[in-house]
DNA sequence: CAGTATCCCAACGGATACTG
DNA sequence: CAGTATCCGTTGGGATACTG
């Protein structure tokens, strides 16, 4: 349920720091692994996708994560939906320019984590090695 | 997750689409919103922040979630810790390199949570406009 | 095939109270 | 001041079963 006055007059632009500032929210629906993932499964292939060949690139999600998962992002226009009036059914999904211009800042997040993982992998040893010294 | 020991190393790297690759779960740690708002006061302060001064910046956030969110940051290496022992205590956070690149993508995801609010809104307004016809 | 529905457990996160 | 501990409601997310 968004705010009923939607587009109301919070849009306190330039102050992530208020607790009402509505991109704060957003950050955490974009900032997970699982938008992230399909961003960049729909990026690289630069086309459509169907349901089951994202959950087959998209290796250990559930059927119900990538389905909710989808539906929020056809909620925030990050995704298109086509559905294919045959039986079976036959859905494909599509990157949005909104969607596609998310690509971006994920793929760098994406590259921080793997290029640091090393780094906060020994941070993490070093911290549980003092931690119990005996 | 039946490992006991803090956090597997399992280092399958390069394949981010393994369910086993540890980026994906750290993709999780770093994405959310108080690390976002953690890094970026730090970085904006560009030296130490008390405990009580971070929480007073990053409004809304209760103090069990700076507590953890700095430990967590703490043990991932993104921040160093300094304890002044005097009565009442005094104790400093600070960004480590580590943490300091991290703001860059993060600076980034922000950005265009900024940027893009407007046009994820009125996706939303569409979408519920069109599903609740009245 | 592409979902939805249900159950159920685990993690998130606020509120409050206590402590060195 | 800077936490920790506890309680507790909310959300995330897997497993399974069912349907158009």
């Amino acid at each position: 349920m968004t705010d009923s006055s939607a587009r109301g007059p919070v849009r306190s632009r330039g102050d992530l720091f208020s607790p009402a500032c509505p991109t704060r929210k957003l950050l955490d629906r974009i900032g997970t692994k699982w938008i992230s993932m399909a961003v960049k499964v729909l990026a690289e292939e630069a086309g459509e996708l169907r349901f089951s060949q994202m959950q087959r690139q998209m290796a250990g999600i559930s059927q119900k994560m990538l389905s909710v998962t989808l539906q929020g992002m056809v909620r925030d226009g990050l995704v298109s939906r086509r559905v294919e009036p045959v039986v079976p059914p036959r859905v494909f999904y599509r990157l949005t320019p909104l969607g596609l211009s998310l690509e971006e800042p994920l793929a760098a997040l994406r590259e921080w984590a793997e290029a640091h993982m090393p780094e906060i992998d020994d941070a993490n040893q070093r911290y549980t090695q003092e931690e119990t010294p005996a």
